[in-house]
DNA sequence: GCCATATTCAAAAACGTTTTTGGAGATCGG
DNA sequence: CCGATCTCCAAAAACGTTTTTGAATATGGC
């Protein structure tokens, strides 16, 4: 492959200017007490030699790394796509305005993402730190505020003090359950994502105040969490069927859930819609071309992330804080929301 | 927020067992002049100071990141999502066996994918780079040879002298279209996806080579490139409709191009299957939700990331290559590869 | 009992920047 | 014309590790 072509340092181009390294250094940097002249020479010198100044290096001295760290939890790698790229992107564009870049890494399991938090923050490797699936006692949190080490969540912990995102899935419970007993429907069921998730908690709060609002008691045989793989919207929907227990509505606390409901459905020979109505939440691309299509939630991400990002950017330039913001879902009407079919509609 | 909490560096463990820097360095480091015993003392107070080595520290001076670094580029991270992810989970499942950590930075425009490989590779942030959606005359793979710099690529470029790994598109036109003049369709078009990338080049020419084997001249009023926004699946479909080429049957690049051009079908009163035969690419996840199923090509994404995560470690190990891998696609039938109507099935 | 070789550790150099400190010359106010 | 201030740059320290080099002690062969 020929010569190993050594990359120029910061010396080359002090030795090519004819100026000490500091200088070189400094005009590079944008510091003021650099002529104009000298920084242009620098600056062309640099440009043509290729130059650009180590990482490690720089960031060894300055302890700074101009990086922020969006750890990505697996099972959001798997299911909820969409969701979290564009997520990704609105964060990406309000951090590269700012002189940040983004570096993304992978956690395959919880007890990883500890290690790799504290592998990106004790060895300095990040300015920042971002993640999601928040519990509500989280030991991340906890483990990053106790280090004074900035960070912004999406999702909020029992904690109140510290920076986070999130969408309102309180509201999106109330909503959901308020619509189907609207509709007509007396005993609506829901199927939550995993309650040890903060935002699970969230949305089985607003599904039970919807309940009682409306003067419905709430009954805990149609509430049943779901999980990926362990006990799906499938499992929950033959167990609610099969026990006879009669919900004639269902709100899932996700799009995953309530596909895999449907699917459980059509093989008692229940429809989705017509006799049983669903409401699921995240609008995957799916939920608009499954059956007559999935009524939900859809929630815009890509302003989540970049209110994240700007987040993230406030805090790391010393904006005190703690900001916190919730943003609303938006209902998305499709065939799946359907009246009690003896009843009374509303 | 209390006191700052200053981080315990190297120093601090050598003073707490009484021995010298260096032998500190080597014991944590697994290096074998360092007696049993000794070892374990460090290791003991290393942890319980919750000490970790300054990255910038140590990368500086050992010029090692243990760190690859995959460069997603933007179309990918908005459209063909599940395959991607499940791409970067094979890499990184393979590169930590290794004790590599994956890090990934998203590119907006093909413009900035080269600032920044060059920020990437000048800098010294990562070992190793990967990065996909290559062309035919890659200035990023060119860029990095001069340079020496190990890279792998997914996808081919007109250069046989590096590390790739790539689905098998060529096969993927040929099968696809061979089974649809089986079916009985003499005139089948092909929605191409960008021809600037080098894989929709070997689609086309397995497209072309299926066409002739059968004895069947290629058409190129057939042949349409389809993008993301500019022209789609369904501009391209309206335009051989309305131009009355009349094609019976088509092969998509990609599913998403499949999918806008049944909406386009549709609209026409044109029933994607009985009356328009249709075979896509990738397998999406809506693929199996819309109409009656669409018929596509299912590729082991997991399986290609692995593939690829060792070859990287490989090159770093100083394995010198050059090694590519292909992959097969399997083909998944659903509903809408349907025979000739007016005509004889094969 | 002596030389050669292993074993185990310490001292110091090195990595390539940024930051601190200070100094020479130009400019300015009086 | 002199001291004060400003402008621009250079020298040197510092960042926190790893690597190189070398030395002290223990071990082994004869």
């Amino acid at each position: 492959m020929g010569e190993p072509a050594r990359r120029s340092g910061i010396r080359d181009v002090a030795e090519q200017t004819g100026l000490s390294v500091s200088t070189v250094s400094r005009a590079l940097n944008g510091y003021s007490d650099v002529k104009l002249e000298t920084r242009r020479k620098v600056e062309t010198v640099a440009e043509q030699l290729g130059y650009r100044a180590s990482f490690a290096a720089s960031s060894l001295r300055s302890k700074q790394t101009n990086t922020v760290t969006f750890m990505v939890s697996k099972p959001w790698t798997k299911f909820v796509d969409p969701f979290f790229l564009s997520l990704l992107d609105g964060v990406e564009l309000s951090l590269q305005a700012q002189g940040y870049a983004l570096q993304i890494i992978m956690a395959r399991e919880y007890e990883t993402e500890f290690e790799i938090i504290r592998n990106a923050v004790e060895r300095g490797r990040c300015d920042g730190l971002l993640f999601g699936r928040t519990r509500p006692d989280d030991e991340r949190v906890e483990w990053l505020q106790a280090r004074g080490f900035p960070f912004v969540t999406v999702g909020r912990t029992n904690k109140s003090d510290h920076d986070w995102v999130d969408v309102d899935h309180y509201k999106i419970g109330f909503r959901a359950t308020e619509r189907l007993i609207r509709l007509g429907h007396a005993r609506v069921a829901h199927l939550t994502t995993p309650l040890r998730y903060t935002y699970s908690n969230h949305a089985l709060r607003g599904y039970r105040d919807a309940l009682e609002v409306h003067g419905i008691g709430h009954d805990p045989a149609l509430e049943i969490e779901c999980y990926l793989s362990r006990k799906t919207g499938a499992d929950a929907v033959t167990e609610l069927i099969t026990r006879g227990v009669g919900p004639t509505a269902i709100f899932c606390g996700n799009d995953v859930i309530a596909l895999s409901a449907m699917e459980a459905m059509r093989q008692f020979g229940v429809r989705p819609g017509p006799d049983m109505a669903l409401i699921g939440c995240d609008d995957i691309p799916v939920a608009a071309h499954v059956g007559t299509g999935l009524t939900t939630f859809r929630q815009d991400l890509d302003a989540l992330g970049m209110r994240l990002g700007r987040m993230m950017v406030a805090k790391l330039n010393g904006d005190a804080g703690p900001h916190q913001q919730l943003i609303d879902a938006e209902l998305i009407l499709r065939g799946t929301d359907l009246p009690q079919s003896g009843g009374r509609a509303g």
